[in-house]
DNA sequence: CGGATTTGACCCGCGC
DNA sequence: GCGCGGGTCAAATCCG
Protein backbone atom coordinates (compact mmCIF):
# COMPACT_ATOMS: atom_id res chain seq x y z
CA UNK A 1 0.00 0.00 0.00
CA UNK A 2 2.85 2.50 0.62
CA UNK A 3 5.49 0.90 -2.02
CA UNK A 4 6.74 4.75 -2.29
CA UNK A 5 7.11 5.32 1.62
CA UNK A 6 9.35 2.31 1.04
CA UNK A 7 11.62 3.99 -1.92
CA UNK A 8 11.59 7.14 -0.39
CA UNK A 9 12.81 5.85 3.21
CA UNK A 10 15.42 4.02 2.02
CA UNK A 11 16.17 3.10 5.67
CA UNK A 12 14.00 1.27 7.19
CA UNK A 13 15.32 2.48 10.43
CA UNK A 14 14.66 5.79 9.71
CA UNK A 15 11.15 5.24 9.51
CA UNK A 16 10.46 3.21 12.60
CA UNK A 17 12.56 5.35 14.59
CA UNK A 18 10.21 6.51 17.31
CA UNK A 19 13.20 8.82 18.74
CA UNK A 20 12.34 11.08 15.37
CA UNK A 21 12.31 13.90 17.50
CA UNK A 22 10.52 17.28 17.08
CA UNK A 23 14.15 19.06 16.58
CA UNK A 24 14.17 16.72 13.21
CA UNK A 25 10.57 17.59 12.14
CA UNK A 26 12.25 21.45 12.88
CA UNK A 27 15.12 21.18 10.85
CA UNK A 28 14.24 23.58 8.22
CA UNK A 29 16.86 21.91 5.43
CA UNK A 30 16.19 18.47 5.81
CA UNK A 31 12.61 18.57 6.05
CA UNK A 32 12.21 21.02 3.94
CA UNK A 33 13.78 18.40 1.31
CA UNK A 34 11.58 15.71 3.10
CA UNK A 35 8.69 17.25 2.02
CA UNK A 36 9.28 18.47 -1.72
CA UNK A 37 9.85 14.82 -2.02
CA UNK A 38 7.70 13.49 0.20
CA UNK A 39 4.78 15.50 -0.64
CA UNK A 40 4.60 14.37 -4.17
CA UNK A 41 3.45 10.96 -3.19
CA UNK A 42 1.29 11.77 -0.33
CA UNK A 43 -2.37 12.26 -1.27
CA UNK A 44 -3.09 14.09 2.36
CA UNK A 45 -0.15 16.07 2.07
CA UNK A 46 -0.63 17.68 -1.07
CA UNK A 47 -4.40 18.09 -0.01
CA UNK A 48 -2.80 19.88 3.02
CA UNK A 49 -0.94 22.44 1.31
CA UNK A 50 -3.77 23.36 -1.54
CA UNK A 51 -5.87 23.73 1.40
CA UNK A 52 -3.36 25.97 2.88
CA UNK A 53 -2.89 27.80 -0.19
CA UNK A 54 -6.46 28.33 -0.75
CA UNK A 55 -6.22 30.59 2.42
CA UNK A 56 -5.29 34.09 2.31
CA UNK A 57 -4.72 36.24 -1.01
CA UNK A 58 -1.04 36.23 -0.02
CA UNK A 59 1.17 33.52 -0.45
CA UNK A 60 4.42 35.36 0.74
CA UNK A 61 3.02 36.69 3.31
CA UNK A 62 1.85 33.13 4.63
CA UNK A 63 5.13 31.05 3.28
CA UNK A 64 6.53 31.46 6.44
CA UNK A 65 3.54 29.96 8.28
CA UNK A 66 2.72 27.50 5.82
CA UNK A 67 5.74 26.10 5.10
CA UNK A 68 6.18 25.68 9.09
CA UNK A 69 3.01 23.73 8.81
CA UNK A 70 3.71 21.55 6.39
CA UNK A 71 6.88 20.06 7.70
CA UNK A 72 5.14 19.32 10.83
CA UNK A 73 2.17 17.87 8.76
CA UNK A 74 4.20 16.03 6.79
CA UNK A 75 6.63 14.70 8.95
CA UNK A 76 3.88 13.43 10.94
CA UNK A 77 1.95 12.12 8.13
CA UNK A 78 5.36 9.69 7.18
CA UNK A 79 5.94 8.72 10.91
CA UNK A 80 2.13 7.90 10.86
CA UNK A 81 2.42 5.81 8.14
CA UNK A 82 6.00 4.39 8.73
CA UNK A 83 4.47 3.63 12.34
CA UNK A 84 1.43 1.55 10.85
CA UNK A 85 3.92 0.14 7.99
CA UNK A 86 5.67 -1.21 10.97
CA UNK A 87 2.23 -2.50 12.92
CA UNK A 88 4.53 -0.94 15.95
CA UNK A 89 1.70 1.52 17.40
CA UNK A 90 2.24 2.77 20.53
CA UNK A 91 -0.33 5.53 22.42
CA UNK A 92 3.15 6.96 23.57
CA UNK A 93 4.67 7.69 20.53
CA UNK A 94 1.11 9.37 19.32
CA UNK A 95 0.58 11.40 21.51
CA UNK A 96 3.39 14.32 21.41
CA UNK A 97 2.44 13.77 17.07
CA UNK A 98 -0.85 14.20 17.79
CA UNK A 99 -0.29 17.23 20.05
CA UNK A 100 2.34 18.58 17.30
CA UNK A 101 -0.53 18.09 15.09
CA UNK A 102 -2.89 20.25 17.09
CA UNK A 103 -0.39 23.33 17.04
CA UNK A 104 -0.03 23.25 13.51
CA UNK A 105 -3.67 23.41 12.79
CA UNK A 106 -3.56 26.11 15.47
CA UNK A 107 -1.00 27.94 14.10
CA UNK A 108 -2.93 28.00 10.77
CA UNK A 109 -5.82 29.05 12.13
CA UNK A 110 -3.89 31.97 13.87
CA UNK A 111 -2.30 32.61 9.90
CA UNK A 112 -5.79 32.94 8.47
CA UNK A 113 -7.60 34.75 10.97
CA UNK A 114 -4.46 37.32 10.53
CA UNK A 115 -4.57 37.51 6.97
CA UNK A 116 -8.90 37.94 7.56
CA UNK A 117 -7.93 40.79 9.28
CA UNK A 118 -5.17 42.25 6.90
CA UNK A 119 -7.61 42.18 4.23
CA UNK A 120 -10.49 43.61 6.42
CA UNK A 121 -8.23 46.43 7.23
CA UNK A 122 -7.08 47.16 3.88
CA UNK A 123 -10.77 46.81 2.75
CA UNK A 124 -11.50 49.15 5.51
CA UNK A 125 -9.07 51.47 4.32
CA UNK A 126 -10.19 51.77 0.76
CA UNK A 127 -12.98 52.10 2.02
CA UNK A 128 -12.43 55.32 4.27
CA UNK A 129 -10.16 56.75 1.50
CA UNK A 130 -13.29 56.68 -1.54
CA UNK A 131 -15.43 58.56 1.63
CA UNK A 132 -12.91 60.63 2.39
CA UNK A 133 -12.99 61.94 -1.25
CA UNK A 134 -16.26 61.57 -1.60
CA UNK A 135 -17.09 64.36 1.63
CA UNK A 136 -14.03 66.66 0.13
CA UNK A 137 -16.18 67.26 -3.03
CA UNK A 138 -19.86 67.38 -1.15
CA UNK A 139 -17.95 70.09 1.00
CA UNK A 140 -17.09 72.31 -1.41
CA UNK A 141 -20.32 71.66 -3.02
CA UNK A 142 -21.63 72.36 0.05
CA UNK A 143 -20.30 75.68 0.50
CA UNK A 144 -20.42 77.00 -2.33
CA UNK A 145 -24.18 76.92 -1.90
CA UNK A 146 -24.61 77.72 1.45
CA UNK A 147 -21.86 80.50 1.88
CA UNK A 148 -21.74 82.69 -1.09
CA UNK A 149 -23.09 85.25 0.41
CA UNK A 150 -20.53 85.52 3.51
CA UNK A 151 -17.57 85.05 1.40
CA UNK A 152 -18.30 87.54 -1.64
CA UNK A 153 -17.44 90.18 0.04
CA UNK A 154 -14.92 88.48 2.18
CA UNK A 155 -13.20 87.54 -1.06
CA UNK A 156 -12.90 90.97 -2.10
CA UNK A 157 -11.39 92.40 1.09
CA UNK A 158 -8.54 89.19 1.57
CA UNK A 159 -7.76 90.50 -2.28
CA UNK A 160 -7.90 94.12 -1.09
CA UNK A 161 -5.37 92.99 1.20
CA UNK A 162 -3.25 90.48 -0.26
CA UNK A 163 -3.38 93.42 -2.78
CA UNK A 164 -1.67 95.76 -0.02
CA UNK A 165 0.51 92.93 0.64
CA UNK A 166 1.94 93.44 -3.00
CA UNK A 167 2.08 96.64 -3.14
CA UNK A 168 3.98 96.91 0.26
CA UNK A 169 6.63 94.28 -0.69
CA UNK A 170 6.63 96.09 -4.06
CA UNK A 171 9.07 94.95 -6.80
CA UNK A 172 9.16 92.15 -8.80
CA UNK A 173 10.40 90.49 -5.49
CA UNK A 174 7.71 91.09 -3.40
CA UNK A 175 5.18 90.50 -5.76
CA UNK A 176 5.09 86.88 -5.50
CA UNK A 177 4.58 86.89 -1.46
CA UNK A 178 0.89 85.10 -1.98
CA UNK A 179 2.07 82.77 -4.15
CA UNK A 180 2.94 80.38 -1.74
CA UNK A 181 0.50 81.72 0.46
CA UNK A 182 -2.25 80.53 -2.25
CA UNK A 183 -0.93 77.15 -2.70
CA UNK A 184 0.21 76.57 0.82
CA UNK A 185 -3.18 77.80 2.19
CA UNK A 186 -4.67 75.36 -0.19
CA UNK A 187 -3.04 72.56 0.57
CA UNK A 188 -1.94 72.66 3.96
CA UNK A 189 -5.19 74.31 5.78
CA UNK A 190 -7.35 71.49 4.25
CA UNK A 191 -11.04 71.03 3.51
CA UNK A 192 -12.29 73.91 5.49
CA UNK A 193 -9.91 76.44 3.14
CA UNK A 194 -10.48 74.66 0.03
CA UNK A 195 -14.27 74.97 0.62
CA UNK A 196 -13.78 78.85 1.24
CA UNK A 197 -11.71 79.44 -1.73
CA UNK A 198 -14.11 77.56 -3.72
CA UNK A 199 -16.92 79.63 -2.46
CA UNK A 200 -14.47 82.37 -2.91
CA UNK A 201 -14.49 82.04 -6.83
CA UNK A 202 -18.58 81.70 -6.45
CA UNK A 203 -18.63 85.43 -5.54
CA UNK A 204 -16.19 85.88 -8.27
CA UNK A 205 -18.38 84.36 -10.89
CA UNK A 206 -21.11 86.82 -9.61
CA UNK A 207 -19.15 89.47 -9.93
CA UNK A 208 -18.22 88.64 -13.35
CA UNK A 209 -21.99 87.69 -14.65
CA UNK A 210 -23.45 90.59 -13.04
CA UNK A 211 -20.89 92.97 -14.80
CA UNK A 212 -19.51 91.05 -18.05
CA UNK A 213 -18.26 94.36 -19.59
CA UNK A 214 -15.79 94.40 -17.16
CA UNK A 215 -13.87 91.86 -19.16
CA UNK A 216 -13.44 94.29 -22.41
CA UNK A 217 -13.47 97.39 -20.38
CA UNK A 218 -10.24 96.10 -18.91
CA UNK A 219 -8.75 96.23 -21.46
CA UNK A 220 -7.66 94.09 -24.64
CA UNK A 221 -3.81 92.74 -25.55
CA UNK A 222 -4.32 90.43 -28.25
CA UNK A 223 -2.59 87.24 -27.86
CA UNK A 224 0.63 86.93 -29.84
CA UNK A 225 2.25 83.94 -28.84
CA UNK A 226 3.08 81.76 -31.32
CA UNK A 227 1.82 78.43 -31.74
CA UNK A 228 -1.19 79.03 -28.89
CA UNK A 229 -2.78 75.80 -30.06
CA UNK A 230 -3.48 75.36 -26.49
CA UNK A 231 -4.44 78.77 -26.13
CA UNK A 232 -7.28 78.55 -28.90
CA UNK A 233 -8.28 75.40 -27.23
CA UNK A 234 -8.49 77.29 -23.90
CA UNK A 235 -9.81 80.31 -25.51
CA UNK A 236 -12.73 77.75 -27.00
CA UNK A 237 -13.73 76.83 -23.43
CA UNK A 238 -12.89 80.56 -22.14
CA UNK A 239 -15.12 82.51 -25.14
CA UNK A 240 -17.98 79.92 -24.38
CA UNK A 241 -20.43 82.19 -23.55
CA UNK A 242 -23.34 80.01 -24.29
CA UNK A 243 -22.85 77.64 -20.81
CA UNK A 244 -23.34 80.66 -18.31
CA UNK A 245 -25.95 82.38 -20.63
CA UNK A 246 -28.05 79.68 -19.98
CA UNK A 247 -27.37 79.01 -16.47
CA UNK A 248 -27.28 82.50 -15.74
CA UNK A 249 -30.89 83.67 -16.51
CA UNK A 250 -32.60 81.26 -14.07
CA UNK A 251 -29.77 81.46 -11.63
CA UNK A 252 -30.76 79.72 -8.63
CA UNK A 253 -27.93 78.78 -6.45
CA UNK A 254 -27.14 75.33 -7.69
CA UNK A 255 -26.66 76.29 -10.95
CA UNK A 256 -24.56 79.11 -10.13
CA UNK A 257 -22.73 76.37 -7.65
CA UNK A 258 -22.30 74.60 -10.88
CA UNK A 259 -21.98 77.06 -13.00
CA UNK A 260 -18.76 78.00 -10.91
CA UNK A 261 -17.56 74.41 -10.76
CA UNK A 262 -17.75 74.42 -13.90
CA UNK A 263 -16.41 77.57 -14.67
CA UNK A 264 -12.66 76.63 -13.59
CA UNK A 265 -10.55 74.22 -15.79
CA UNK A 266 -7.83 71.86 -15.68
CA UNK A 267 -6.22 71.82 -18.83
CA UNK A 268 -3.53 68.71 -18.53
CA UNK A 269 -1.23 68.36 -21.81
CA UNK A 270 0.77 64.65 -22.10
CA UNK A 271 2.31 62.60 -24.43
CA UNK A 272 -0.08 59.74 -25.68
CA UNK A 273 -0.09 58.38 -28.83
CA UNK A 274 -4.04 56.88 -27.73
CA UNK A 275 -7.19 58.95 -27.91
CA UNK A 276 -7.49 59.95 -24.93
CA UNK A 277 -5.77 59.56 -21.61
CA UNK A 278 -6.70 56.89 -19.28
CA UNK A 279 -8.45 58.68 -16.21
CA UNK A 280 -10.55 56.47 -15.13
CA UNK A 281 -14.03 57.56 -15.68
CA UNK A 282 -16.36 56.92 -18.22
CA UNK A 283 -17.10 59.16 -21.25
CA UNK A 284 -19.59 59.78 -23.77
CA UNK A 285 -18.66 61.86 -26.78
CA UNK A 286 -21.10 64.19 -27.75
CA UNK A 287 -19.92 66.48 -29.83
CA UNK A 288 -16.79 67.18 -32.13
CA UNK A 289 -15.29 70.26 -33.54
CA UNK A 290 -13.09 71.84 -36.19
CA UNK A 291 -11.43 74.16 -33.42
CA UNK A 292 -9.78 77.28 -35.83
CA UNK A 293 -6.02 77.17 -35.66
CA UNK A 294 -5.92 73.24 -35.59
CA UNK A 295 -6.43 70.98 -37.94
CA UNK A 296 -7.00 68.50 -35.40
CA UNK A 297 -10.64 68.11 -34.53
CA UNK A 298 -11.48 69.02 -30.82
CA UNK A 299 -13.93 66.09 -29.09
CA UNK A 300 -16.39 66.78 -26.46
CA UNK A 301 -16.95 64.28 -23.66
CA UNK A 302 -19.13 63.94 -20.98
CA UNK A 303 -19.14 62.09 -17.70
CA UNK A 304 -21.61 58.70 -17.75
CA UNK A 305 -20.78 57.53 -14.34
CA UNK A 306 -23.90 58.81 -13.70
CA UNK A 307 -26.87 60.94 -14.67
CA UNK A 308 -26.48 64.04 -14.58
CA UNK A 309 -22.99 64.88 -13.75
CA UNK A 310 -21.50 67.97 -14.81
CA UNK A 311 -17.98 66.99 -15.22
CA UNK A 312 -17.24 67.51 -19.07
CA UNK A 313 -13.68 68.04 -21.18
CA UNK A 314 -12.29 68.42 -23.96
CA UNK A 315 -9.76 66.41 -26.05
CA UNK A 316 -7.57 67.97 -28.78
CA UNK A 317 -4.07 67.47 -30.21
CA UNK A 318 -1.56 70.07 -30.32
CA UNK A 319 -1.34 71.32 -33.74
CA UNK A 320 3.06 71.43 -33.57
CA UNK A 321 3.17 68.42 -31.94
CA UNK A 322 0.73 65.97 -32.19
CA UNK A 323 1.75 63.21 -29.57
CA UNK A 324 0.83 65.69 -27.39
CA UNK A 325 -2.73 65.62 -26.26
CA UNK A 326 -4.87 68.06 -24.30
CA UNK A 327 -7.21 67.34 -22.31
CA UNK A 328 -9.44 70.19 -20.60
CA UNK A 329 -11.22 69.31 -17.34
CA UNK A 330 -14.33 71.19 -16.24
CA UNK A 331 -16.80 70.47 -13.16
CA UNK A 332 -17.19 68.26 -10.54
CA UNK A 333 -18.22 65.08 -10.13
CA UNK A 334 -21.51 64.40 -8.12
CA UNK A 335 -20.90 60.84 -7.86
CA UNK A 336 -18.67 58.16 -6.12
CA UNK A 337 -15.40 57.32 -7.95
CA UNK A 338 -12.82 54.54 -8.55
CA UNK A 339 -9.82 54.54 -7.26
CA UNK A 340 -8.22 55.33 -10.28
CA UNK A 341 -10.90 58.21 -11.31
CA UNK A 342 -10.14 59.83 -7.95
CA UNK A 343 -6.93 60.50 -8.57
CA UNK A 344 -7.49 62.63 -11.71
CA UNK A 345 -10.61 63.97 -10.08
CA UNK A 346 -8.77 64.93 -6.46
CA UNK A 347 -6.30 66.23 -8.74
CA UNK A 348 -8.37 68.62 -10.94
CA UNK A 349 -11.03 69.82 -7.81
CA UNK A 350 -7.76 70.81 -6.16
CA UNK A 351 -5.76 72.17 -8.91
CA UNK A 352 -9.55 74.34 -10.14
CA UNK A 353 -9.69 75.50 -6.22
CA UNK A 354 -6.34 76.63 -6.16
CA UNK A 355 -7.20 78.39 -9.47
CA UNK A 356 -10.01 79.98 -8.44
CA UNK A 357 -8.48 80.82 -5.14
CA UNK A 358 -5.78 83.28 -6.32
CA UNK A 359 -8.15 84.49 -9.95
CA UNK A 360 -9.97 87.75 -9.11
CA UNK A 361 -11.96 90.01 -10.81
CA UNK A 362 -11.34 92.90 -9.12
CA UNK A 363 -8.63 95.46 -10.15
CA UNK A 364 -6.54 94.69 -7.26
CA UNK A 365 -6.97 90.78 -8.17
CA UNK A 366 -5.28 91.80 -11.60
CA UNK A 367 -2.62 94.18 -10.02
CA UNK A 368 -2.03 91.15 -7.88
CA UNK A 369 -1.64 88.40 -10.64
CA UNK A 370 0.46 91.07 -12.73
CA UNK A 371 2.85 91.56 -9.84
CA UNK A 372 2.55 87.32 -9.31
CA UNK A 373 3.86 87.11 -12.84
CA UNK A 374 6.41 89.20 -12.39
CA UNK A 375 7.79 87.49 -9.54
CA UNK A 376 7.21 84.04 -11.50
CA UNK A 377 8.72 85.63 -14.55
CA UNK A 378 11.20 88.00 -13.57
CA UNK A 379 12.64 88.28 -17.34
CA UNK A 380 9.51 89.00 -18.38
CA UNK A 381 9.76 91.68 -20.49
CA UNK A 382 5.78 93.01 -20.51
CA UNK A 383 3.00 92.33 -18.36
CA UNK A 384 -0.44 93.81 -19.35
CA UNK A 385 -3.71 92.98 -18.82
CA UNK A 386 -5.99 90.68 -20.86
CA UNK A 387 -9.57 90.93 -21.15
CA UNK A 388 -9.87 87.59 -23.52
CA UNK A 389 -9.34 85.07 -21.48
CA UNK A 390 -12.15 85.36 -18.16
CA UNK A 391 -12.28 82.00 -17.10
CA UNK A 392 -8.89 80.72 -15.25
CA UNK A 393 -7.29 77.68 -16.63
CA UNK A 394 -4.70 76.10 -14.47
CA UNK A 395 -2.36 73.89 -17.01
CA UNK A 396 -0.36 71.17 -16.08
CA UNK A 397 2.12 70.57 -18.55
CA UNK A 398 3.71 67.01 -17.90
CA UNK A 399 5.62 67.48 -21.82
CA UNK A 400 8.64 69.27 -20.97
CA UNK A 401 11.01 67.30 -19.11
CA UNK A 402 14.73 68.75 -18.78
CA UNK A 403 16.23 65.21 -19.52
CA UNK A 404 13.43 63.74 -21.80
CA UNK A 405 14.31 59.94 -22.09
CA UNK A 406 12.16 57.06 -23.22
CA UNK A 407 11.66 55.73 -19.90
CA UNK A 408 10.82 59.09 -18.54
CA UNK A 409 6.89 58.25 -17.50
CA UNK A 410 8.39 55.42 -16.01
CA UNK A 411 11.05 57.32 -14.49
CA UNK A 412 8.31 59.87 -13.59
CA UNK A 413 6.08 57.58 -12.05
CA UNK A 414 8.79 56.29 -9.66
CA UNK A 415 9.97 59.95 -8.79
CA UNK A 416 7.15 62.12 -9.14
CA UNK A 417 8.39 64.92 -7.09
CA UNK A 418 11.44 65.18 -9.36
CA UNK A 419 9.18 66.95 -11.55
CA UNK A 420 6.97 69.19 -9.23
CA UNK A 421 8.70 72.44 -9.49
CA UNK A 422 8.06 72.87 -13.35
CA UNK A 423 4.80 71.60 -12.95
CA UNK A 424 4.34 74.18 -10.37
CA UNK A 425 6.16 76.78 -12.49
CA UNK A 426 3.70 75.81 -15.43
CA UNK A 427 0.63 76.21 -12.93
CA UNK A 428 2.01 79.49 -11.43
CA UNK A 429 2.22 81.02 -15.25
CA UNK A 430 -1.08 79.73 -16.71
CA UNK A 431 -2.85 81.16 -13.22
CA UNK A 432 -1.53 84.59 -14.05
CA UNK A 433 -1.85 84.46 -17.96
CA UNK A 434 -5.54 83.06 -17.16
CA UNK A 435 -6.42 85.66 -14.59
CA UNK A 436 -5.91 88.54 -17.04
CA UNK A 437 -2.71 88.94 -17.81
CA UNK A 438 -0.50 88.29 -21.20
CA UNK A 439 3.08 87.96 -20.39
CA UNK A 440 4.90 88.42 -23.68
CA UNK A 441 7.77 86.22 -24.21
CA UNK A 442 10.61 86.92 -26.53
CA UNK A 443 10.63 82.74 -27.78
CA UNK A 444 11.02 80.56 -30.90
CA UNK A 445 8.59 77.93 -29.97
CA UNK A 446 5.41 77.22 -28.08
CA UNK A 447 7.07 75.12 -26.10
CA UNK A 448 9.31 77.27 -24.71
CA UNK A 449 6.51 79.46 -24.09
CA UNK A 450 4.56 77.16 -22.43
CA UNK A 451 7.68 76.78 -19.84
CA UNK A 452 9.22 79.48 -20.06
CA UNK A 453 12.14 79.02 -17.39
CA UNK A 454 13.35 76.24 -14.95
CA UNK A 455 12.54 77.53 -10.94
CA UNK A 456 16.48 76.44 -10.78
CA UNK A 457 17.47 79.27 -13.14
CA UNK A 458 15.89 82.02 -10.72
CA UNK A 459 16.41 82.30 -7.47
CA UNK A 460 13.59 84.24 -6.18
CA UNK A 461 11.30 81.08 -7.49
CA UNK A 462 13.59 78.51 -6.60
CA UNK A 463 13.18 80.11 -2.87
CA UNK A 464 9.52 79.72 -3.74
CA UNK A 465 9.20 76.53 -4.94
CA UNK A 466 11.40 75.06 -2.54
CA UNK A 467 9.42 76.13 0.12
CA UNK A 468 5.73 74.96 -1.46
CA UNK A 469 7.47 71.61 -2.25
CA UNK A 470 8.71 71.42 1.15
CA UNK A 471 5.60 70.93 2.27
CA UNK A 472 4.29 67.10 1.86
CA UNK A 473 0.68 67.95 1.27
CA UNK A 474 1.33 70.15 -1.33
CA UNK A 475 3.73 67.91 -3.11
CA UNK A 476 1.38 64.69 -2.85
CA UNK A 477 -1.29 66.88 -4.37
CA UNK A 478 0.87 67.11 -7.37
CA UNK A 479 2.43 63.92 -7.09
CA UNK A 480 -1.08 62.52 -7.52
CA UNK A 481 -1.59 64.85 -10.27
CA UNK A 482 1.59 64.00 -12.04
CA UNK A 483 0.79 59.94 -11.33
CA UNK A 484 -2.38 59.96 -12.29
CA UNK A 485 -1.61 61.49 -15.52
CA UNK A 486 1.61 59.44 -16.29
CA UNK A 487 -0.19 56.26 -15.21
CA UNK A 488 -3.13 57.38 -17.74
CA UNK A 489 -0.38 57.99 -20.64
CA UNK A 490 1.57 55.42 -19.83
CA UNK A 491 -0.92 53.31 -19.99
CA UNK A 492 -1.79 54.03 -23.17
CA UNK A 493 1.81 54.14 -24.65
CA UNK A 494 1.79 50.41 -23.01
CA UNK A 495 -1.88 48.97 -23.42
CA UNK A 496 -0.06 45.46 -22.42
CA UNK A 497 1.51 46.73 -18.79
CA UNK A 498 -0.21 44.86 -16.36
CA UNK A 499 1.19 47.09 -13.71
CA UNK A 500 -0.91 50.27 -14.68
CA UNK A 501 -3.47 49.23 -12.09
CA UNK A 502 -0.88 49.32 -9.40
CA UNK A 503 -1.09 53.10 -9.84
CA UNK A 504 -3.99 54.56 -8.49
CA UNK A 505 -3.07 52.44 -5.01
CA UNK A 506 0.08 55.11 -5.04
CA UNK A 507 -2.01 57.74 -6.34
CA UNK A 508 -4.02 57.01 -3.78
CA UNK A 509 -1.77 57.56 -0.89
CA UNK A 510 -0.45 60.33 -2.12
CA UNK A 511 -3.96 62.15 -2.74
CA UNK A 512 -5.15 60.99 0.90
CA UNK A 513 -2.28 62.79 2.58
CA UNK A 514 -3.21 65.75 0.68
CA UNK A 515 -6.65 65.92 2.14
CA UNK A 516 -6.30 64.59 5.64
CA UNK A 517 -3.15 65.20 6.53
CA UNK A 518 -4.62 68.45 8.33
C1' DC B 1 -31.28 45.78 -29.48
C1' DG B 2 -29.19 49.08 -26.60
C1' DG B 3 -25.43 51.98 -25.98
C1' DA B 4 -21.87 54.72 -28.13
C1' DT B 5 -20.41 57.57 -31.89
C1' DT B 6 -20.97 60.66 -35.76
C1' DT B 7 -22.36 64.76 -37.77
C1' DG B 8 -25.19 68.45 -39.33
C1' DA B 9 -28.09 71.83 -37.25
C1' DC B 10 -28.82 75.03 -33.87
C1' DC B 11 -27.93 78.48 -30.17
C1' DC B 12 -25.43 82.16 -28.40
C1' DG B 13 -22.08 85.90 -27.85
C1' DC B 14 -19.03 88.77 -30.07
C1' DG B 15 -16.95 91.72 -33.59
C1' DC B 16 -17.44 94.38 -37.60
C1' DG C 1 -27.76 92.87 -39.08
C1' DC C 2 -24.63 89.53 -40.50
C1' DG C 3 -20.93 86.39 -40.20
C1' DC C 4 -17.84 83.80 -37.32
C1' DG C 5 -16.56 80.64 -33.84
C1' DG C 6 -17.36 77.76 -29.80
C1' DG C 7 -20.37 74.68 -27.58
C1' DT C 8 -24.37 71.65 -27.49
C1' DC C 9 -28.20 68.96 -29.23
C1' DA C 10 -30.26 65.18 -31.38
C1' DA C 11 -31.26 62.22 -35.28
C1' DA C 12 -28.79 58.97 -37.90
C1' DT C 13 -25.53 55.54 -37.88
C1' DC C 14 -22.43 52.14 -36.10
C1' DC C 15 -21.16 48.32 -33.35
C1' DG C 16 -20.82 44.60 -30.04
Amino acid sequence: MFPTLGAFSGNPANNTDPSMSSSDHHNNRAVVGEVDFFSERNTSSSSVKNQISTHGSSPEFNNLHVNTGLQLLTANSKSDQSTVDDGVSSDEDKRPKITQLAQVREELRRVISENQELKETLTHMRSSYANLQMQVVSLMQHQQKHQVPETATENHEVAKVRGDDEKKEGGSSGGGGMIPRQFLDLVASGTAEVEDQVSNSSSEERTRSSTPQNHKNNGKIETTTAGEDLESSQQGWDNNPNKLQRLSPTATDQSTAEATMRKARVSVRARSEAPMISDGCQWRKYGQKMAKGNPCPRAYYRCTMAVGCPVRKQVQRCAEDRTILITTYEGTHNHPLPPAAMAMASTTAAAASMLLSGSMSSADGIMNSSMMARAILPSSSMATLSASAPFPTVTLDLTHQPNALPLQYHQRQQHPHAQLPQVIAQALYNQSKFSGLQLSQDVGSSQASRLPLHPNQHPLLADKVTALTNDPNFTAVLAAAISSIIGGAHQNNNPNNSNSDANPNIINSATVSSFSGN
